[in-house]
RNA sequence: GAGUCUAUAGCUCAGUUGGUUAGAGCGCUUCGUUGACAUCGAAGAGGUCAGAGGUUCGAGUCCUCUUAGACUCACCA
């Protein structure tokens, strides 16, 4: 054996592994039945984006690893599967900023193009991210890796969507939505992150009112004013149409009375903007007042605004309120005033609240068996407290807004006749490249179905536009042949919340037509993830899940911590605070990462990476390789005539029994620990069994005895080896591989072998 | 506004159901090792376990309050 353990090993070892067959389990004839005697283990690997290098919150799947291969030795059929994902918005996102930087734009492409373009950069990247998840040692099935936009995955989703449609519970409507004019697409609540600014509250002077907003460029969206049912001070007003000096010439609102207004903020009027503002159009539904539309999705003020039209929102604030200050219809402006503004989780620019048509999802239906689900304990949380977060969560859900306005992603399937719904609004870029933009009854006779459809970049369908979810080339009532698809893409956790039914292969359409691997791994026995996408996808899968086959996707979550910078930050590209896992197992090995990323970790506690503990997990793996190069060497000493395991326990002194008695409480902790999660314990006492008890004290003692102490000394390490092997696979694998070969044991790889059993 | 979490050695953190002198890694001090160990070993310094009160034979561990910080959710102009 070397003087040192050496890393760049690892790989052989995998092939090693990999060869045996041993990630990839056998189903057997007949799954539903053997399943009940077969125990089998199963996890859903939580699919990485796969564009996206590795991260140290992906170097955390190792605890999945850990489980699979403590499973795997419990000898349970057991099926790790991996994945990668499209990734929808986050991938279009990257792919624009590499188009920025070579001076283009979407709006340069037509969307087929476009998407065979962002289709070509990610296939890239995509086994960049399968390498990277091999030299972490992850033992995870690849024959049974899955893409999310394979053609099957994808089928499935679709076949869904037409399902949930059948059912009732897909519609089209025009709400609020949180819309990113930067990225051109609408988001769901979960994707506006909300940062705390310090911004201005303009004091401005308002018919008979002075009234105080954040917004005043969307007064030209305004179609009604505010008060409290309860202020005497304006209670005169209420009912009345008043008209407001505007800077485009003067309008009329009406005066309503709502208890949405708190009678203390500003002056207690509010100016109801119901295009822009979430809480205006629910008093505009309450109160049925129009809406107007004074930005358009371009960001830009509309012809509404009059003069200002064709103006940037900023843009347009800074001069309304220029004009106003000269015509002297501002009072006052509080400089220091400290809101709430949503901001795109990609981006980071301003989330618009505006009113476009979407597709929804209603949710109740779908929300409370899933709710139930948790309260049942059908399905478990751990750590436990996540499943209050859970609950509270489900019972205050939403209807889920399903479309997004990009081409990353599979295409909505619905189709619309043109003929039929001349309102529809295109945007394409012609066969000269220019980009049309109009109705479709105004164009319907300059621009073939083809040149649309070739040069299409998205269209706009009115809510009422009629539709259908089967594809067809001529529309079945006016048998017209001018049909197009929906250019809207699906959320991307509309497909990741099915992942773990599209990749074990079930069925929608044909549930008794799912395959195999369904009817022997569904429910799936454990989700692990970062809990910062519970909600997002947890919660779906779940819902999912219930809905079409009736039970969980999967038995427990277990929510894992979140790996952060030495400032306590989390680590994101954006924030460049990235410390690579390759670099590390580079210069330290994979074992000795591994071994950092949990030892010590306390379930679902942030922790710190540092290069100081990765250091002294190496010098841990290393002290295990001296280990047993030591008792390689004690042996070669001895000389014995025979290399034996069996114990004979009459010769025993004392010190063997201790370290017996001894390593049969670690059998039983490290089993405990695993069994409940305990990570970070389990790892630590391992080591300070292996390095205190066995390498200080009894190997020391060993030293000066006879042949009688071999058995022992190769049970204890061996055990050892097992025990360690699903946190430090490699250098436990070529140090059990070694011994085999030097005193000829039964073939077979340490992946393989049974784990230790308490022998009292 | 509602909820959750955290507060333990200089630093980063363990301490599962309450039970003997509170632990690890790194750092620090002294000594010993260069035929297992990128060193390793032995010994050691260092903590009123945020503060106050309570339950208990016994609390870092359970309860209440206080203080400080982090996060999640929520429609405040």
């Amino acid at each position: 054996m070397d003087k040192a353990y050496n890393s760049s090993q690892e790989g052989q070892i995998y092939e090693l592994w990999l060869n045996s067959g041993a990630f990839t389990p056998k189903v057997p004839a007949d799954p539903k039945k053997a399943k009940l005697k077969d125990n089998p283990y199963s996890i859903i690997l939580p699919l990485p984006n796969a564009n996206d290098p590795m991260h140290m919150g992906h170097a955390l799947f190792t605890i999945q690893d850990i489980l699979v291969r403590y499973h795997r030795m419990l000898g349970q059929p057991t099926l790790w599967l991996p994945g990668g994902d499209h990734a929808g918005i986050e991938t279009q996102f990257v792919f624009e900023k590499k188009l920025q930087k070579e001076g283009k734009s979407r709006f340069d492409f037509d969307r087929q193009t476009l998407y065979q373009m962002i289709w070509d950069f990610v296939e890239e990247n995509r086994k960049l991210n399968q390498f990277q998840m091999k030299k972490l040692g992850f033992s995870m099935d690849w024959t049974r890796y899955h893409y999310s936009l394979e053609p099957k995955i994808v089928d499935n989703v679709l076949a869904t969507f037409k399902k949930l449609y059948n059912d009732g519970l897909v519609y089209r409507d025009e709400k609020i939505v949180n819309y990113c004019t930067h990225c051109g697409t609408a988001f769901s609540n979960l994707e506006v992150d909300y940062v705390d600014e310090i911004g201005k509250l303009y004091y401005m002077k308002y018919g008979p009112f002075i009234l105080a907003t954040t917004r005043p460029e969307t007064k030209f969206g305004d179609t009604a004013v505010a008060v409290n049912p309860k202020d005497k001070r304006y209670i005169k007003y209420v009912g009345q149409e008043i008209t407001i000096e505007g800077l485009n010439g003067p309008f009329t609102v009406k005066v309503i009375a709502d208890d949405m207004v708190d009678m203390k903020f500003g002056t207690g009027v509010v100016k109801i903007t119901p295009g822009h503002d979430p809480n205006d159009f629910e008093a505009s539904i309450r109160h049925h007042l129009p809406i107007k539309k004074v930005i358009g999705f371009d960001g830009r003020m509309t012809e509404l605004a009059g003069k200002y039209a064709g103006l940037t929102v900023n843009q347009a604030r800074e001069k309304v309120v220029a004009d106003m200050q000269e015509r002297g219809m501002l009072v006052k402006i509080d400089d220091q005033y400290q809101h709430r503004i949503g901001r795109c989780y990609r981006c980071h620019h301003v989330i618009e609240p505006m009113v476009a048509p979407q597709w929804y999802l209603k949710i109740d239906k779908l929300a409370k068996p899933a709710t139930e689900a948790a309260k049942s304990g059908q399905l478990k949380f751990f750590p436990t407290r996540f499943k209050k977060a859970y609950i509270t969560w489900m019972e205050n859900i939403r209807d889920w807004n399903i479309s997004r306005q990009i081409v990353w992603g599979p295409r909505i399937p619905a189709w619309y006749c043109l003929d039929c719904n001349p309102d529809i609004k295109l945007n394409f870029l012609d066969k000269n490249k220019n980009i049309i933009s109009d109705f479709y009854k105004n164009i319907k006779n300059k621009y073939s179905i083809d040149e649309i459809n070739n040069g299409l970049q998205s269209l706009v369908a009115p809510t009422d536009a009629a539709f259908t979810v089967e594809k067809t080339d001529h529309c079945p009532k006016c048998k017209s042949k001018n049909i197009i698809q929906e250019t809207d893409t699906f959320d991307t956790w509309f497909l990741s919340g099915q992942w773990p039914l599209s990749t074990l292969g079930f069925n929608t359409t044909d549930p008794s037509k799912s395959s195999p691997d369904f009817d022997y791994f569904y429910p799936t026995t454990v989700m692990d993830t970062l809990w910062d996408i519970l909600f997002f996808w947890v919660a779906r899968m779940t819902m999912f899940g219930l809905y079409l086959t009736g039970d969980v996707p999967f038995k427990t979550v277990h929510l894992h911590s979140k790996v952060t910078d030495a400032k306590g930050q989390k680590m994101s590209k954006s924030k460049g605070n990235v410390v690579n896992p390759l670099d590390m197992t580079e210069k330290y090995g994979t074992d000795a990462l591994r071994m950092s990323l949990v030892y010590g970790i306390a379930p679902a506690s942030d922790f710190v990476v540092s290069e100081d503990k990765i250091r002294a997990q190496r010098n841990f793996v290393n002290k295990i390789w001296n280990a047993s190069r030591f008792v390689e060497m004690l042996i070669d000493r001895l000389n014995p005539s025979k290399i034996s395991l069996d114990i004979d326990k009459l010769k025993l002194i004392d010190a063997d029994k201790d370290i017996l008695n001894k390593l049969n409480k670690i059998i039983s902790s490290t089993t405990k620990n695993l069994e409940t999660y305990h990570f970070g314990q389990a790892s630590e006492d391992l080591y300070q069994f292996f390095w205190k008890e066995f390498c200080d004290l009894y190997i020391e003692n060993a030293k000066d005895r006879g042949e009688e102490a071999i058995p022992v000394l190769l049970t204890v390490l061996i055990t050892s080896l097992k025990l360690l092997h699903p946190f430090i696979p490699f250098v436990t694998e070529e140090i059990y591989q070694y011994l085999i070969e030097k005193y000829n044991f039964k073939k077979e790889l340490l992946i393989s072998s049974s784990w230790p059993k308490n022998e009292n």
